[in-house]
DNA sequence: ACATTATCCAACCGAATGGTTGAGTATTGG
DNA sequence: CCAATACTCAACCATTCGGTTGGATAATGT
């Protein structure tokens, strides 16, 4: 359930333009235009990249005249950070012990 | 630099396999064959899978006689969980404020 | 009214994905 | 040595992706 949104969020991470323009709403809102302005890609393709982002929920689109406003939506963030958050938490005890390894053995050999 | 490596990762994660062989991962080491058992794929999907989150620099495969033991590498997490940290540090103030508004408007017209 | 502006939609394209199957390469056990 | 085991690799297939272009569609400005 949850399972299924958590690919959508991780694979609209996963574009370079995708990020670049979260990063740009970060900063406020926006229209599609202005945010297509800076890439040297079509307004058609940053269209669907917001498509992308809508659909994974972490963008949203306001009908505002002939104008879309578009604002980015932090909870859907969440989930993947809190993904993140519980998997981090999990190997880190695995990596502390990997890092004390590491360090106790730095003198020695690999193996 | 790290933008590319953002892309794998994010883009590893963004599948329910991998992100299940990361949890099979996260209990401890495992061969290829005993990874695979748990899914109704072929073996060879299975290992093209490891290939990705191996590129993606999520996880390490070590040969081992005719085996290949493979091992999470939570470092590159970090990356990951890094940007999100960031951004939704950052969202989350605009995200305070704008739940602030809503809520100090929330009689008046929201424009 | 009408041209302009802002955006979406649909068709298309090449490349990448996730999957399969079958052959190829080591390593192991008898 | 030989058969079985543990994988990887290569070829293939259907689907999806990121991109383009060329209209629709709808609101705006004059």
């Amino acid at each position: 359930m949850v399972e299924q949104s958590l690919d959508h969020i991780f694979r609209a991470l996963a574009d370079p333009t995708r990020r670049a323009i979260l990063d740009r709403l970060a900063v406020g809102e926006a229209t599609v235009g202005h945010l297509s302005e800076p890439f040297p890609i079509s307004f058609a393709a940053v269209s669907k990249h917001l498509g992308v982002l809508e659909r994974a929920g972490l963008v949203t689109r306001e009908a505002r005249g002939r104008e879309r406003m578009c604002r980015i939506n932090p909870a859907a963030l969440k989930d993947a950070h809190a993904w993140l958050e519980i998997h981090e938490r999990f190997w880190a005890d695995r990596l502390d012990a990997l890092d004390q390894l590491v360090e106790t053995s730095s003198g020695t050999t690999h193996r």
